[in-house]
DNA sequence: TTTTATCTTTATAAAATCTTTACATCTTTA
DNA sequence: TAAAGATGTAAAGATTTTATAAAGATAAAA
């Protein structure tokens, strides 16, 4: 049935093979990484359906990578670890793992967390890229489109947009915005809002004095709609 | 925070006693069932946003209560057992549970693995609708349509229209509405009343003139009905 | 250092919303 | 039925909120 493909960030040689063999023998597309940094262009380059991670990696602690792949990529993500305490796999669930799983692990038992992983996610949009009408956001590669031409957002311009665009059809308040965006100190802030909200709309409305994308919710906030 | 509903399947007093203390002191809201019977009979009654299944009932086997619930309850359930076999944990899955965990079982991992099963479940529930006719009322969202067509309400236009839907068939009185909406020192304010539930009529009704929505009853207030 | 990009602040025009007024119309009750 | 009271509605005035340009401040890069 499936070949969804399924990155694994693994640094042991044993574990990638051992994973390879079951995974492409169970018609899944494998790709490998042997550490974080890798692990998190390979996922932004070709983001794949799932995401296998190990929490002992070589260079950046796996929570960490798992926190900063959470940032933009909404697919499942199965943390492999031999760290059994209840801290760690706590930890890894709050943020943002779908599954723990404890090595030595049982590869039926796997297959099926996996199979169930993807099956709880078919509801979500497979890729980290959102498109609407003529515009086009790429998340994992920090990207925006109109038109087919690169739009230059600075970085407080782009989360703003992510933001938005996340919570397409929802009202944000200003005061939420505000607290995601720029930090629980600038809630009063709204200023500021509005500011970045006419240089969003100057950059990917057509009209940005008669907004279709970024409406606004008079004395309540913003709202993204397609 | 939370507040979900919980539904526990079990038969040890002990798991129930011990499940009930763990999550009602971490604010959810518990009711149990003994058997399988017992447990598909509550949960068709009052569906809980989350149900926590023990797969070794006296009456059904648990994977028959898991694939009678899955023909018609989309919300995550948890089965908790003391089976630790690969093939009762690969069938569970298959069968449709959201996580598996083998007992005894740590209760800070649990409450982590729920609030991580009910986090990515939140993403595809819809949010209550209120549905009369042509409009359609989106609290959630902050959303009224009418026809399939958004309709511009300003912030006390809505909660207006809110509180009246809220106490859908009962009158609410002039002072009544003007102290939720407008606070206390409005409640002689009956103009006020007057000029918005003129617009609101004039937003959402067929026939301003005629409401059928929102009805007026003379030196009380207002009702809406359906 | 100078340049450049970005963020922050200020000022002001425009738009949206709220409040008040005036008067027409409807309801209740004697 | 007529008078008194209550309600509906349009529209003007007042106030608040929002949009936008642009100047000043800050920090990173050349």
């Amino acid at each position: 049935m499936s070949n969804s493909s399924i990155l694994v960030i693994d640094d042991e040689v044993q574990i990638r093979k051992l994973l390879e063999i079951t995974l492409s023998s169970n018609n899944f597309n494998v790709t490998e990484a042997i550490d974080g940094k890798s692990g998190l262009l390979t996922a932004a380059n070709h983001p794949p359906d799932l995401i296998i991670l190990d929490l002992g990696l070589p260079d950046i602690d796996g929570q960490n990578v798992l926190k900063n792949l959470r940032e933009w990529y909404l697919n499942p993500i199965i943390v492999l670890s031999v760290r059994n305490s209840e801290l760690d796999i706590i930890t890894a669930l709050d943020n943002g793992a779908n599954d723990y799983l404890v090595k030595p692990f049982r590869t039926g038992e796997l297959l099926a967390r996996i199979r169930t992983a993807l099956r709880l996610s078919q509801s979500f949009t497979t890729s980290a890229v959102f498109e609407f009408e003529n515009i086009k956001i790429d998340f994992a590669n920090h990207l925006v489109k109109k038109n087919d031409e690169i739009v230059k957002l600075t970085t407080t311009e782009f989360s703003l947009l992510g933001l938005l665009v996340k919570n397409e059809g929802r009202v944000l308040t200003h005061s939420f915005i505000l607290k995601e965006i720029w930090g629980v100190s600038y809630v009063e802030q709204t200023q500021y809002l509005r500011v970045f909200i006419a240089q969003l709309r100057k950059k990917i409305e057509d009209n940005p004095n008669q907004p279709k994308f970024i409406k606004t919710e008079s004395r309540i906030g913003y709202r993204f709609i397609s």
